[in-house]
Parts: structure tokens; sequence; C-alpha cells
DNA sequence: TGTTAACCGATTTTT
DNA sequence: TCGGTTAACA
């Protein structure tokens, strides 16, 4: 996943590789005509318009081969881009895979890791260092709120956040501070963010450092600026390929298309039908209008789906043909039966969570593993009320998303120390530790420290440390501030000869930085301990401090979910790529799926965009899809009532069953359908809802005897969720708890432990 | 300089 | 309702 190739770029180590060979019969006999037509149109523009579960990823691996071993071009003269580091790991096993021999070097990656490869070697024809940084988006907001002030820009009307996200959709349209016009800054900040983009760029610059966007526009700056790099990929890459082209931006459009300019062989596959990050910067208009980009390109359809039983394809092909301007696909399959798309409508929604963690009880009951089903949100916050449920019903389970690894404070933290190693000039990361553990280093030492920097125009550690020769600190500040720069010249003298693990173990100790933690009585502080310890797991793979640097900055992903069986809880857009037998999809309501905000902003544009977010949903499932809404519904604390989505009603009646609890409000705006006990009743303008009271704890199943209850009244004990607390009941296996923080819950034994077991 | 109290805002997320 | 962030305080 880091570069590994430390080589000339184009010297090419496979050329004096064998004579070609075809790709063996046996993978092309696995693909249907269709896409053996995607891999053998190798030359020219092609546009792969790949449905849901059509073996997209068949498709494009097997094309890497195809001209790889039909001997039209070498390793190192083809370019295959992904969005995620699991899509590239993913290209990258399947083509080692299929051509028998390792893939390192190749030029197989994500956007940003491709990029970042290219602009460490021309990093000097934009002002930087091949060493540069690459900060992730809370380096940014650091950055930008120190700016700021210097701007006259108000801080508290424009957060540091929300500026941060200007700048990037800028540089997702690859508009560099000269190119965006006055009119579009006008409105914000009073026009002065521009001039404070100018000066975000220009200090930047001065850090060593590239944002994500950066990576991109500085590739395309320098393409544009300097014919002869560009003609020399342009040279090289005979071949390229794109996953996932619909999600791509403008940045990312001109990268590939200024690279695809001599050859003219790219085949970009992706689907209209599943844009869903137009919010982040992602242009459909590029998928759309790739015919006209590239005269003459072949459009190939793959509508064929393996994936998902015939009602659930009609469900999703009938609710997105109410979008305008696709290409147009229709999926098929030669599968049938199966069972209809079922909705069901709930009071409110407990009895949501309630009804998927009961059916998902029977499924489990019936054979099905737990990891077999999905439950996909529309909003992370919608996780909470079933992971109560599933708790209770003793159901395991795992939310997918959220905070990363590397995002974890403590993590950056080590990271920051790390950085300042490679790199002393990081200012960013000299900030952050350099008071942490705290060193008596206050405010009033480091304005010292900064001023000095800027009088002198070097970096804050540069300048500590010839600070520190003088007696202008404060002498216990100049000591602390000492110690602390000769332990960085200490690793950094080491870092070279001595193992990664450690140099890490060397910092966390000599820092004392672990120690802080150990110290620390916070709820959390043992398993920052933790994660510690596996970060020095975690950074032993790698040969070179900058290597593993490239890694975190780059690959911010989770860490691959456990083999446990457990059922998944995430978004909807967490799960694109995904598959599930079993779908559930809570939440289908007006003002939550479609979401106010974005009918809001973007009007018809963002109707679509979330129907396709439904669609994208729908198709995730193999077996069976179950789409759930409630009549009232808790937001922000509040109970509110809300009505059907209008996603139901675009969905073909034939192929979906509906079930309405009786009483709720009939089937008004749903149409009545084929067996569901639903009652019309009238809808009433505004539904109060009165909270049930303990109906959800008293139906039971009755369990073996089980005595060994370890969990007494009166035992201090411990829930990973919950935090600390007390044993108010004991009930078979489930016990009352009175927890410290989040009240009193029933939650089963199997997940608590004794207080003091830890 | 560190801790608490009030305050605000609250889709979606990768790199 | 909750959590993150800032302002006020000891």
């Amino acid at each position: 996943m880091a570069m590994n190739d430390s080589s000339d770029p184009f010297h090419d180590p496979m050329a004096s590789d064998g004579a070609p060979r075809a790709l063996s019969a046996r993978h092309l006999e696995r693909l249907n005509e269709t896409q053996r037509r995607a891999v053998e149109t190798t030359d020219g523009p092609v546009l792969v318009l790949a449905g849901a579960g059509t073996g997209k990823t068949r498709v494009l691996t097997t094309r890497l081969g195809h001209i790889l071993l039909s001997g039209k071009a070498h390793p190192q003269e083809i370019l295959a881009v992904t969005f995620t580091n699991k899509a590239a790991r993913e290209m990258k096993e399947r083509v080692a895979d299929l051509v028998g021999r390792p893939v390192e070097g190749w030029w197989i990656g994500t956007f940003h890791a491709l990029a970042a490869r290219v602009l460490r070697r021309h990093a000097d024809l934009v002002g930087l260092k091949s060493n540069f940084t690459i900060l992730d988006t809370d380096d940014q907001n650091r950055l930008i709120k120190e700016l700021l002030p210097a701007q006259g820009i108000d801080s508290q009307r424009w957060p540091p956040k929300v500026v941060g996200g200007v700048l990037q959709r800028w540089k997702d349209r690859a508009l560099g501070p000269e190119k965006v016009t006055g009119a579009e800054g006008s409105d914000i900040a009073e026009g002065r963010v521009v001039a404070l983009y100018r000066a975000y760029q220009e200090r930047l610059k001065q850090l060593n450092a590239a944002d994500f966007g950066d990576l991109l526009l500085h590739c395309v700056t320098i393409f544009q600026a300097a014919p002869d790099v560009l003609a020399r990929y342009q040279e090289r890459f005979r071949y390229i390929l794109v996953d996932e082209y619909q999600d791509t931006n403008v940045a990312q459009y001109l990268w590939l298309r200024l690279l695809a300019q001599k050859h003219k062989n790219i085949c970009c596959v992706g689907d209209d039908d599943q844009s869903i990050y137009s919010w982040r910067g992602a242009e459909v208009g590029n998928i759309l209008r790739f015919e006209k980009d590239f005269p003459g390109a072949v459009i190939i359809r793959l509508e064929r789906n393996y994936r998902s039983t015939p009602h659930i394809l009609a469900a999703a092909s009938g609710l997105i043909a109410h979008n305008q301007g696709r290409l147009g696909k229709t999926l098929w399959t030669d599968l049938d039966g199966g069972e209809k798309v079922r909705v069901r409508g709930v009071w409110d929604s407990p009895q949501e969570a309630r009804a998927i963690g009961d059916e998902m009880e029977t499924l489990h009951r019936r054979g099905d593993p737990l990891s077999s089903m999905a439950v996909l949100v529309r909003t992370g916050a919608q996780t909470r009320e079933l992971e109560e449920c599933l708790i209770t019903m003793g159901i395991a389970y795992r939310v997918v998303g959220g905070l990363r690894f590397y995002e974890r404070q403590e993590i950056r933290d080590v990271v920051a120390y790390l950085r300042v190693i490679a790199q002393p000039d990081d200012d960013l990361a000299f900030m952050r530790i350099v008071n942490l553990p705290k060193r008596g280093l206050g405010e009033a030492s480091l304005r010292d420290v900064h001023l000095y920097a800027r009088a002198q125009g070097i970096s804050l550690y540069r300048a500590a440390g010839r600070l520190v020769e003088t007696d202008e600190l404060r002498p216990a500040a100049r000591r602390a501030l000492g110690a602390l720069i000769a332990h960085f010249e200490a690793w950094r003298g080491r870092s070279a000869e001595i193992k990664l693990a450690e140099l890490l173990d060397q910092v966390l100790n000599g820092s004392g930085y672990l120690q802080m933690w150990r110290e620390d009585k916070a709820l959390d502080a043992p398993g920052r301990v933790e994660n510690l310890k596996e970060l020095t797991v975690g950074i032993e793979p790698f040969e070179t401090l900058e290597m593993f640097l490239e890694h975190v900055a780059l690959v911010m992903e989770n860490e691959t979910a456990s083999e446990d069986d457990k059922v998944t809880l995430m978004t909807l857009h967490g799960a694109k790529g995904l598959e599930f037998d079993t779908v559930f999809m809570p939440g289908w309501e007006e003002g939550l799926f479609p979401h106010q905000r974005a009918l809001d902003e973007t009007g018809t544009r963002g109707l679509e965009e979330e129907r396709r977010l439904a669609y994208v949903g729908l198709t995730r499932a193999r077996q069976r899809a179950v789409i759930l809404f409630a009549a009232n519904r808790r937001i922000f604390g509040q109970w509110k009532s809300a009505l059907p989505s209008r996603f139901l009603e675009e969905l073909p009646g034939e192929h979906v069953e509906r079930i309405v609890e009786t009483g709720l409000y009939g089937n008004a705006g749903i149409n009545a359908g084929s067996g569901g006990p639903g009652v019309p009743v009238a809808f009433p303008a505004r539904l109060r809802a009165a909270p049930r009271t303990g109906q959800e704890a008293s139906r039971r199943r009755t369990q073996g005897a089980d005595d060994d209850a370890p969990f007494g009244v009166g035992v201090r004990v411990f829930h990973q969720k919950f935090g600390y607390g007390r044993v108010r009941a004991v009930d078979g296996d489930k016990l009352e708890i009175a927890f410290d923080k989040a009240g009193v819950k029933k939650v089963m034994t199997s997940f608590i432990r004794p207080a003091d077991a830890l």
C-alpha cells in the first residue's frame, strides 16, 4: 500500500519478462458475453456502465490481466485507479492472482496515492520538496483556524471547518486561488476567503505540506505547466482503467483526461445510478459526458445481475426509473422466485428496531448467520436505538463507520511525534505535541518561539532549538524545551538504524506520552493504551518512517471487520459495494429519507441523489429486503411524527408486500398492497406519540436453566457501550443495571463484565 | 492553567 | 438528547 518503487519512474522492471502468453481460457469462459466484450475491447475509449452486482470488479481485473498477458502492454504501462484503498487492495490481490506474480510497484492504487507518487517526483515544480507532508482534514482545519484572524474573518461566523470545506470544494474543481473568480467567493466571509485561500496555499508551501486536494490539483498544475513532464506520463500509460467513474471530481477528471490524451485507451467503469457523493465534489456529469469527451467511445452496458432476486431487482429498477437524465440500463437476472420486497409500517422507532431484531432472531434460528444481515440507515444517529434494542435482545452487532484508527486522538498524537522526527519543519505536528504530555510549556513560552520563528523565517522546531541556546526563555521552559529537542535529535539520529517498532517504543516511553495515559483515570484511558500497543504492531511491516507516514496519511480506513458472527449496522453510503443476504432499511420517512436537508439545499438534484441512495440500498440485498417506516420518531430528543417516504409509492406494487400496522395511519399515502392487514384510518394532522410502556421487555424467550449468575444485585459491572453501573435486578440471563452515565437498562449477562475484572 | 458550565447544532465521508 | 466547543471561573 505504501509506495514501494523507489526506482526511476520510467524504468521498467518487467521489460525483460518472458514472452506474453494469452490469458487462460478459463478466465474468459467465466465471463458472460457482454463482460467479455468489456474485457476484449482494449483499444480506444470505453465506458462500461456496470449496474449493481453485474461483475464489475471481475471485468476490471480480467481486462487488466488480458491487456498484460496478450502482450499489449507491460505492467508499468498500465494505470489502474480506484477511489478507496479497499478497492485498490482488492484489485491488486485479484490481478496478482490472475497473473501469478506480485504486483508491487505497479500503477494500481487510489487517485490520491498515485497522484502523491507522481507529485513526489516533481514536487519542485510547485514549490514543494519531495518529502512533503500530507495533511489530513484535521490538520487543514487547525491551519485555517490560525490563518483566519490575519484575514479579518470572524471564526465564529465562519468556522474553520466551513471555510476548509469551501477550499476543498474549490480544489475538487481544480481551482487554485488564482482561478477562483471574484464572484465565487464573494458570498463567503465578505469575499475574504479567496485571500485566505492564497495565504493558506502559501503557508502550506512554507510547511512543505500538501492537503488531499493538493495531491490532484498540483499534479494537474504540473501537467498543464510542464508539457514535457506530461508527455512522458502520457507516453508511458498506454492503458488506463478507472473504477467508480461516477464518483470522480473535476480535478480527478482532468488528471485522467490529460494522461489519456496520447493513447486514448481509457476504460472507465461506473454506474450513474449509484452516484451518491455529489456533496463531496463528485460530478455525475463526468460519466454522462464521456462520449463527448472521448469521441468514438464504445459504451458497454453490464445489465445481467448475479446478486439479487427478480423482485428486488424489479423494485430497485422501478424506483430509479423516477430519476431524469440517466444513461439508462435495466438489470435482469435469470434466477427465479424469492420473496417480494417487504415494506412495513410501525407506530414508532423503538417498535421499528424491535421488528428488525425479531426478524433477525427468526432468521438466525432458522440457520442464517448474523453476518449475512445488515441494517442500512440514512443517518448515523439512527443506529443508537437499534443498538439498544439489539443489546437487550442479545443479538451481536457491529457498527461500521465512525472514528477510524488513525483518527483517534492518541494515535494522531504519536504520529505527530513521528512526523517531527521525519520532518522537523512540520510546525503543525510540533505544536500538537510540544506540550503533550504537559511539560510546563505554556502560552507565553510558545509565543516566544513563534515570534522568533517568524522573525527568522524558520520553523518552530528550529526556532526552539536555537532559543534554548539563549537565555531568552524562563529557566523552567528552557529546560523542558531543551530536553524535548534533545530527545528528538536522539530519536532522529537513531531512526535510520533501528527498527520502526523500536523507535516508536522509545518515543512512547521517552516522551512520557504512554505514561500520561497509564496514569489517566478516565474511562477510556486503558483503551487508548491498548491502541498505542496496537500501533507498535501496525508499524512493524514498514521499512522506513517515510513509508509508514505515507500509509497513515493515505490509508485512513478502518481495519477490516473481525470474523465474528455479527449483524452489520451502517449507513447507506457506507454500504456501497457490499452485499448481504438480508438487508433491513429503517427510517423511510419524509424528512429523514429523503433527507430534508438534501431537499432544501439542492432541490430536485438532491432528491434524485437520495433516490439513488435508496437504489444502492436495495441492490445490496441478495435474498431479502425489508423496508420500514415509523409514524413517530424521536429526533434530537423530541418526538416527531412523519409521513411515509415518497419512495415507497415509487416502488412497483407487484414486487412489494406491504404490512402496515393496524390503526397507524391506514394506508394513507401508500398504495394498498397485497395481503397486508392494514386498515385505512384517517391520518391525524399531527401525531403526538404517547410512548408505549413496558411492552417491549415483556415477551421473553424461555432459556435453558442457567443458574451460574455471577452478577448478583448490587454488583458493580462494566458494559462496553454503557460504561460502569450497578446491578439492580436479575431476571434469568438479563440484568437490570443502573449505569452511571447511561441510566437504567436491561442487558444480557453476556455483554457484562464485573467492574473489577478490568 | 485546568476544570466546569453554558451553548449550539445536529446528513452522507474518502483520501 | 447528546456531544463538541467555547467562556467563565477558581
